[in-house]
DNA sequence: AAGGGTGCCAACCGCGTTTAG
DNA sequence: GCTAAACGCGGTTGGCACCCT
């Protein structure tokens, strides 16, 4: 690097702060008619008054077809809790797991909410990936038992419990709610997204099987492969889900082991040998009908 | 009713990584 | 190999809505 990185857009020309909905058309029109490939150019060329990397948030984080809006289920706080201890503070890793969640999303649920439940006295430790701040590997696994005991017993007394981490009855108006939804509406109304229909239904539609939560007692144990589950032990049938395909996985080749695990997380080379058997193995396991179709989709 | 406190989330900031020339 | 641009990620913050006194 050079002396310093240039500023990424000229502060006193671009407009901060909230999005209005017609800046949201905009942005959306824009991307669905030319993509983004360049989203530094994007917003001059969109006619955007917007820093291209707020404009590369909005869309991420909001204006995606596929962004699924509403409270977190329990599997998928489940699978944050799962996907956060195996992997720390890679949000956007644990939010690949996550369809229609954003990672900005995945950290916010896991700031406000998951990690005051699983660390209720730790006011000083602000993130499990600074080492000297991190609890115990069994302070870890006690207190993720301990969330997993609460949720059993909040499930045993109310046949319909409060399905997200908003437990408490607060209801933000911040996301696009109310009034907003239908503004929103209309605007997707305005576009012409079939592919991004057809994809964003396949989500839906697979939603509960896309992410193999592991149950809390198996993750209790030492992972065998990361980023998925093990085969857990005496205590796994608890709490599974019922399409929850408990085979250990082959591993093929090409994956490395270090420090006994598998490291599902190095892609082999498009044109290696080992890309195929990899986009075979990660299609299985996120039963996705085209993992490649899955990498697009993410963005 | 009012005002201070708190919770929450969208958006911003800055840095590391990747890519292009 | 070097440099700068662009991207992407994780941490932080501003401000709104709700709660409490």
């Amino acid at each position: 690097m050079g002396k310093g990185r240039a500023p990424c857009c000229d502060k006193s020309k671009v407009k901060r702060g909230p999005w209005s909905p017609k800046e949201d058309l905009t942005l959306i029109t824009f991307i669905q008619k030319h993509g983004h490939h360049n989203w530094r150019s994007l917003p001059k060329l969109a006619g955007l008054m917007r820093c291209g990397k707020s404009c590369r948030l909005r869309w991420i984080n909001y204006l995606r077809p596929d962004v699924k809006r509403g409270n977190f289920s329990k599997e998928e706080e489940d699978a944050i809790i799962h996907f956060h201890q195996t992997l720390g503070n890679k949000w956007s890793k644990i939010a690949s797991f996550l369809p229609g969640r954003t990672d900005n999303e995945i950290k916010n649920v896991w700031n406000t909410h998951l990690k005051k439940r699983l660390f209720p006295n730790s006011s000083s430790y602000s993130s499990i990936s600074c080492p000297n701040d991190r609890p115990t590997e069994a302070d870890q696994k006690k207190n993720y038992a301990i969330v997993q005991e609460e949720r059993n017993s909040r499930d045993n007394e109310s046949q319909d419990p409060p399905s997200s981490s908003h437990l408490h009855g607060k209801h933000m108006h911040t996301k696009p709610e109310l009034d907003e939804v239908n503004e929103l509406h209309e605007i997707q109304l305005l576009l012409d997204h079939d592919d991004f229909d057809d994809i964003t239904s396949a989500f839906l539609q697979t939603t509960e099987t896309l992410f193999p939560v592991q149950p809390l007692d198996s993750l209790l144990q030492t992972p065998t492969l990361t980023g998925f589950h093990n085969t857990g032990g005496a205590t796994q049938e608890a709490t599974e889900p019922q399409s929850f395909d408990h085979s250990q996985p082959e591993i093929p080749c090409g994956f490395e082991e270090t420090n006994g695990e598998f490291d599902l997380w190095s892609q082999p080379s498009p044109n290696s040998e080992e890309f195929d058997e990899w986009l075979s193995f990660m299609d299985n396991q996120t039963y996705f009908d085209d993992f490649t179709l899955f990498g697009e989709v993410c963005l």
